[in-house]
DNA sequence: GCAGGCTATGCAACCGGATTGCATTTCTAC
DNA sequence: GTAGAAATGCAATCCGGTTGCATAGCCTGC
């Protein structure tokens, strides 16, 4: 059995053989992907479907979704431990202003970056720049 | 002369009536503020001015823009000093998923959340959790 | 004060990503 | 193998956000 299918079953996902190649494609990739992407890369599968497979994989934990500012959410296979509606991504992102990719960065975010008295379930950081490939 | 009138002409913007209006409100809010927002409370002024006007706002460095995952955009006025195309608004942001208001938080974010390599020109930091006064 | 020119406003239309409804196909459990 | 559940495909819709264009308003130079 593939890892992929093995992936999609631990998360309670239905290992159709669309969404083992796009969690395979996923996992291949080094920036957050979005559909449109996927449209591009899978002109087989329906728009929609292809849609509903991030929207799933996010649900159960297969993936978190990235708002970089950009016209269309983003995608990156989750590296700690997500499970169904319940992510703990407290890492930052960062959106490079040449290349337009972005990456998830590991530095995980540990010091409080909010005061005292708010109790924190996740973080969304997006930091923009250039991203050290494109800073030559 | 009024504050916002002045505060406006500072920032190259002329200062009409509907833009004194909307940046006084502002200046009273203590959450950050979304276009339906202004549209509740200027039922006079056309949904596509309230929009300009915020555009504008962001452009001459008057209210910086929060992307908190909700359906629309939100704005705040600036407190550091932001010029024309030209925000550093390095500080993070809370959104309450019970009051479901976003606040800017004062507290300014350490660059350490970026390895070394990166250069970052902007952040934008968005933590999800329950706020101290819904916190009971 | 007045005319000309630039800016702001209002209205209508459009756009593109996100989302939903529903019929059909595929898969899983028995 | 069959019945029920889930996934897929296709069409339609939603909804912020955005743009084009005509009109009204403001500021400037004369
Ligand atoms: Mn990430
Ligand atoms: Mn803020
Ligand atoms: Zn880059
Ligand atoms: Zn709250």
């Amino acid at each position: 059995m593939k890892s992929s299918e093995n992936m999609l079953i631990q998360k309670g996902i239905r290992p159709t053989a669309m969404r083992m190649l796009i969690l395979e494609y996923l996992e291949k990739q080094l920036a957050a992907t979005g559909l449109s992407d996927l449209e591009r890369n899978f002109e087989r599968g329906d728009r929609i479907t292809l849609y509903r497979t991030l929207k799933t994989f996010e649900e159960k934990g297969v993936v978190h979704k990235i708002i970089d500012g950009s016209e269309e959410a983003k995608y990156a296979v989750c590296f700690e431990d997500c499970y169904e509606h319940h992510h703990h991504d407290m890492h930052a992102h960062f959106k490079c202003k040449i290349c337009h990719e972005t990456f998830c960065l590991r530095n995980s975010i540990r010091q409080s970056v909010v005061p005292a008295g708010f109790s924190v379930d996740e973080i969304s950081l997006v930091a923009y720049g250039v991203c050290p490939r494109c800073k030559k």
